[in-house]
DNA sequence: GAACTAAGTGGACGATGCGTCCGTTTGAAT
DNA sequence: ATTCAAACGGACGCATCGTCCACTTAGTTC
């Protein structure tokens, strides 16, 4: 599940990967709880392990959900890229961004509750994966002849904020009707 | 600026009445100085008052927050309602969809700082005015013939989040660039 | 398998912010 | 002048943060 940081430098001790192996299991059982309330210490102690320890690899909750979460981002990624039109290359540009929305509330449903500790507020746009989906939205963006229009990749990124996502759900939306106005959307927009 | 809370109850004392100024005074300068680190006994420093004090009006920095930026939204709110078309009723829903992006642009561009500071991440869906926007919106999309595409509502209005904006601003798109997509939005959306 | 060493560990610590509690002050009504 | 409820303010107890450093241990060397 955590591939050590590829063949660069010596390799990671056991007791080092053994350790990093129990934080990370035990901020994913945290997370799951619902816990709204997931700090450094309780995920050390739920660990069996000392804050110190945990300081030495990551720096905050933040970084933690996304270590946790940048596999199944990853894989996304590699789909973008690779998989059959609609969500792979080979579609018009509309059908694409309905295929990525798609995507996103799949992973948005399952693993909400890591990018909402991930991905919170102004962290959100200084992850890799930000960067990524906004580069692939730039390209069928140019595709549909939108290119120049900065502002609409953002635009069109942010219904998929975590936060928003979660307060629809809270709301009673189902993630049929979300996807499904999100693909209005795309397809009104890059149509 | 603060209207004291019409009529209910008896008037406000004298001493009270002066530091809340004293508070919403310190707090815009602390806002305003991009500070980052706006704590509530900063402000409550600031204001030169005790914690005590702070506390009994305003239950934490967001609150403060909203009570300074309330004013504004309320305004706008108010125009929604009685300002010409395309702001105000009478004009095609796409139009009006555009002309409230763009009056909340000039918000944001105003008073972002106050925005960020008081509708970060879930706090922003339980303030009133998101749901007073959600309305306006909700009634576009009705008159557009989307009626039952609740997820739109809160789809279309993401974008216009404070830290999707200030991420925009960041990478240096401008106001009106900003404005422009947002409209370019509208009008496909609900053109 | 003993000695060595650098990576790894853990928890005490000082700092900071939170929100409350309660003795004191003050405005205004009588 | 007297009264008293509203308002004040800062000390207090609690939680979390992030650091620091003395100790432990994995892996290497001979």
């Amino acid at each position: 599940m955590e591939l050590p940081i590829a063949g660069r430098g010596r390799p990671e001790r056991a007791d080092a990967a053994r350790n990093r192996a129990r934080v990370l299991a035990a901020a994913e059982r945290l997370f799951a709880e619902g816990a709204e309330e997931v700090t450094m210490e309780r995920i050390a102690a739920e660990a069996g392990v000392g804050k110190g320890t945990l300081y030495r690899r990551y720096p905050s909750v933040a970084a933690i959900a996304q270590a946790l979460l940048g596999e199944h981002e990853r894989q996304l990624q590699e789909r973008l890229l690779h998989d059959p039109p609609p969500l792979g290359p080979g579609a018009p540009p509309g059908e694409r961004l309905a295929a990525f929305y798609r995507a996103m509330v799949e992973l948005l449903e399952r693993h909400g509750h890591l990018a909402l500790a991930g991905e919170t507020g102004a962290q959100r746009y200084r992850t890799g994966a930000y960067s990524a989906w906004a580069l692939h939205v730039r390209n069928l963006l140019a595709e549909a002849g939108l290119e120049q229009r900065d502002a609409l990749i953002d635009i069109l990124l942010a219904p998929l904020a975590p936060d928003v996502y979660a307060h629809q759900r809270e709301r009673g939306i189902e993630p049929r009707a979300i996807a499904a106005d999100l693909e209005l959307l795309a397809r009104r927009t890059l149509g």
